[in-house]
DNA sequence: TCGCGAATTGGCAGCGCTGCCAATCCGATC
DNA sequence: GATCGGATTGGCAGCGCTGCCAATTCGCGA
């Protein structure tokens, strides 16, 4: 990107003061609406923005005004649908008060996240909200020393930098583990994706198991699939664990994408469900919903984490939201 | 979003170059490696940099440098996997080259469109992404007045604006059409989402049924749903499609969530795939290949798209590259 | 008609950085 | 030991806009 003409001269303020025939002060008045000005004046100074195609530098106006219109958004990813859906409560929050919202994208990994964040830190954004409670010493020290806010949204299990959005994964394994022995399961496995990565994904399990372990059964057996999850990844995963594991009566899976893979993997074994096989997944997507069996799974309110985090930047802001979630009961557990 | 407390004074450059006691200029040029400095000068600046924590400010960069490092990115939704799949090749290209993608969502509305891209103008991006090619006088005038590179991505269906990267949607229409007119099927129908909003979805439509006028027979009936593509959406639609038209031997969903619903709603009134019926979908997304029957489809390149976009920028740009599609046979048509 | 506070307005100094230019330094050459 | 070309370096003028302040104008009652 070494070669990236640079735009030519383009209109700038004071070509409008000039043609509008007023100061560049009462140009930066009108456009803004802020301060006091004539009817006279605004309609001029409309006319020669319209004329002339004026469209507004920001950098120079963050610049000289008191820092950008701008917050800084990190996510690990946006192949899972999680995080577009964040985004999208995020932006819609953001935008419906003229911020931009600046997205990086991590892809799981800490040193890139750190990178990121000095990266938007470089902007002199107004907020910084990162994915999770996990990050290096450096993006810590980073947020910190910026003295912009941070929110850290999703996860709540444990300390965060400042204001947490979220809700506690560990309960959501704990929920999803008391449905399934509630509903007299006993011989229970796992399917899941790398949770090196995903630790949210890591944290669940820990509340699942934790379950189990107190009712005195355990988990059977569990598959790990490296990479993404995907509904291959969770059709594969079932494969696997049921060829070594057959006595099985029911399978927590690391999120829907690979339950749903996992149901895949059924219907073609001629596994019925929830017979043979009890499957329950996380997150609540649309499809768990127009399966034959609607998909038991826990629903978290992704948009409302977007929403909630944007509204923690203007608000003083209470340091920790709990957004909850919903066991869906569904019918294949 | 009234309140954003402005960070307060941060370290500046000649902050770390008054603790290095060197000037300015060279605190900047060993910043970014750009003209040439002593060993001992470059150390002494690191060292004040990481002491001081310094981190630049780009608002002021990119001011004072000819344009910001960045691009303006405007997607119509993050709900369809496609297009978060677009960015993850866009924003994985773009940072490889130290430029930062900053990303607006349309929400489907060419006025949104035309606010978004003047936004995101007013930061000086190096060059504007726009989704498909329908847009506003508006936002094509304002592109166009920004001097700055345009290129307009996934459809190739019509003049662009500057540089166009994608496929032909009425393309991928025909040959899918063709597919099915091949397996033997001639009593076919569609279901789709509101593609008054999503114009590729109808391009597509389009190209389907003028491959069956031409053969003669022509779409029996479709249903098209209110609202986005989803799974329930998809299963809805085929009910009430057969519901009206029991006699259908195939069906073309307008994408692969919408065909997944589809498949559901198979499964549940006992309907054979591809046997009793055929289901033919768009965009071969992961879950396709997971299913009992592979979902006949057709793949497009989306990662590959946002690789394209994001080679145009540096390269003086062919004006047109079409990534192409391939159809997928699966097994459910 | 005059006076006064309020409304409106323009000038100008930065915001933090980069680009340009002239000054200084270095080692090596004669 | 003086000279020369290149490597290094610092000073300083903006980039386009906003915030502050002083100047000007306006409206209206006395």
């Amino acid at each position: 990107m070494s070669d990236f003409q640079p735009p030519g001269r383009l209109v700038t303020l004071s070509d409008v003061a000039r043609a509008a025939g007023v100061g560049e002060s009462t140009v930066s008045r009108v456009l803004r609406n802020h301060g006091s000005y004539s009817k006279r004046a605004g309609a001029r100074v409309a006319e020669a923005v319209a004329r002339l195609g004026y469209v507004p530098n920001r950098l120079a106006g963050s610049l000289a005004g008191s820092g950008a219109r701008l917050v800084g958004i990190v996510v690990p990813s946006l192949a899972n649908v999680v995080f577009p859906d964040l985004l999208r409560g995020l932006t819609a929050a953001l935008d419906a008060e003229g911020v931009q919202g600046v997205i990086g994208v991590s892809d799981y990994d800490p040193e890139r996240e750190e990178a990121l964040t000095a990266a938007l830190l470089s902007w002199r954004p107004a907020a910084l909200l990162l994915t999770g409670l996990e990050h290096t010493l450096g993006t810590a020290a980073l947020a910190r020393a910026s003295g912009v806010r941070v929110v850290e949204m999703i996860d709540l299990d444990g300390p965060g930098i400042d204001t947490v959005v979220g809700f506690s994964n560990r309960a959501v394994g704990r929920a999803s583990a008391q449905f399934l022995r509630a509903r007299g399961y006993r011989r229970i496995g796992y399917v899941g994706h790398d949770c090196f990565s995903d630790l949210r994904a890591g944290k669940r399990l820990a509340g699942f198991e934790e379950v189990l372990s107190e009712a005195g059964i355990g988990l059977m057996d569990k598959e790990i699939r490296p990479g993404p999850s995907s509904a291959t990844a969770g059709r594969a995963g079932l494969e696997a664990l049921m060829a070594r594991c057959p006595e099985l009566d029911a399978v927590y899976f690391s999120n829907d994408d690979m339950a749903l893979g996992g149901y895949f993997a059924c219907l073609a074994a001629g596994w019925a469900v929830p017979g043979r096989l009890a499957l329950f997944g996380f997150n609540g997507l649309d499809f768990g919903a127009a399966m034959p069996q609607p998909l038991a799974t826990v629903r978290t309110p992704r948009l409302e984490i977007g929403r909630q985090a944007a509204a923690c930047l203007v608000g003083d802001g209470a340091k920790r939201i709990d957004v909850g979630f919903t066991v869906i009961e569904g019918a294949t557990a």
